[in-house]
DNA sequence: ATCCTATCCTGGCTGC
DNA sequence: TGCAGCCAGGATAGGA
């Protein structure tokens, strides 16, 4: 599922292909898609407008537009579990789970294409208070490990959860919370505030080691959905210690993987290398 | 403060 | 082969 690495490498591989382009329309096949305002108010906002600027916040894709060299509005966009967002010929076919089309100028087009219908693509005159309950970027020197460890000491959750709460960090999932807790030796159900300070210091590392290789490799695919804006398959999940290998040996230790799920999530261990807590 | 459940969706899987 | 039923999963809202 898309996850802060897939959604960096969407922004970088669209980048190159959405700058500088203008919105000649818009096309709108699912209205929920485009959120509350509805598809004939998003077409008339965005038409006209151009793309000058992609980038990310979290597991969300800004697109910032402009009228005439002045700014005008973004497009506000998450992938969620299935969305992929690509640049392609007009002339070629995005398939039967397109829901929001651009048409774009010098005979290309924007596409979000989202089987499950969870992803959002929306227009915004401006971000107030989009962010706002957003926390801090893991790789972009907000905090450091010092600081990161001060704030698992600050609260008294299961580290799963709170790391998957994105008020607490920004762009982990599924995948990079069990990977990067294999990595740091620690359980899932360990509660933050018991995790000693040199632990929760690893911990912090072994989240931004796992980033960092999870987008040098495009990020993950291992089912049908996530793929590049080429149309590629990402190459991390090659990299996985635990996700998916329910059965299979731990790579570190050889004892087998186990799934159980916490907080209503499929969670992936090993229970050698990442030892219960004594109260749970 | 923290946890739990439901909601939104559909392809793919299991079991009969 | 067909079909019903279940499941995954990011974010959010509402309730406990």
């Amino acid at each position: 599922m898309p996850e802060l690495p897939e959604v960096e490498t969407v922004v970088r591989l669209v980048r190159p292909k959405l700058v500088g382009r203008r919105i000649e329309g818009a096309t709108v096949y699912w209205p929920r898609t485009v959120g509350d305002q509805g598809p004939d108010a998003f077409a008339r906002s965005i038409e006209g407008l151009r793309a000058v600027r992609i980038w990310r916040r979290a597991k969300y894709i800004v697109v910032d537009l402009e009228r005439r060299g002045r700014a005008a509005g973004h497009l506000l966009i998450h992938l969620r579990m299935t969305g992929r967002l690509q640049v392609d010929p007009a002339s070629s076919d995005g398939g039967k789970y397109v829901r929001v089309e651009l048409a774009l100028d010098r005979g290309k087009t924007l596409r979000f294409i989202d089987v499950r219908k969870f992803g959002r693509f929306e227009y915004r005159e401006d971000l107030t208070g989009v962010f706002e309950r957003i926390g801090p970027e893991p790789l972009d020197g907000d905090l450091d490990a010092a600081q990161f460890s001060r704030e698992l000491r600050a609260r008294q959750r299961q580290l799963k959860p709170l790391l998957l709460d994105q008020s607490f960090l920004a762009g982990l999932g599924n995948i990079y919370v069990d990977e990067a807790l294999h990595r740091a030796g620690l359980h899932p159900l360990r509660r933050s505030d018991r995790v000693p300070g040199p632990r929760a210091r690893r911990l912090f590392d072994e989240i931004q080691a796992t980033l960092r290789e999870a987008i040098r490799r495009e990020g993950s695919s291992f089912d049908t959905f996530y793929r590049t804006p080429e149309g590629q398959p990402g190459s991390y999940q090659h990299q996985f210690r635990v996700y998916g290998r329910q059965g299979r040996a731990c790579r570190a230790c050889g004892r087998t993987v186990i799934k159980i799920v916490v907080g209503q999530r499929g969670t992936h261990l090993c229970t050698r290398c990442q030892p219960a807590p004594r109260v749970l």
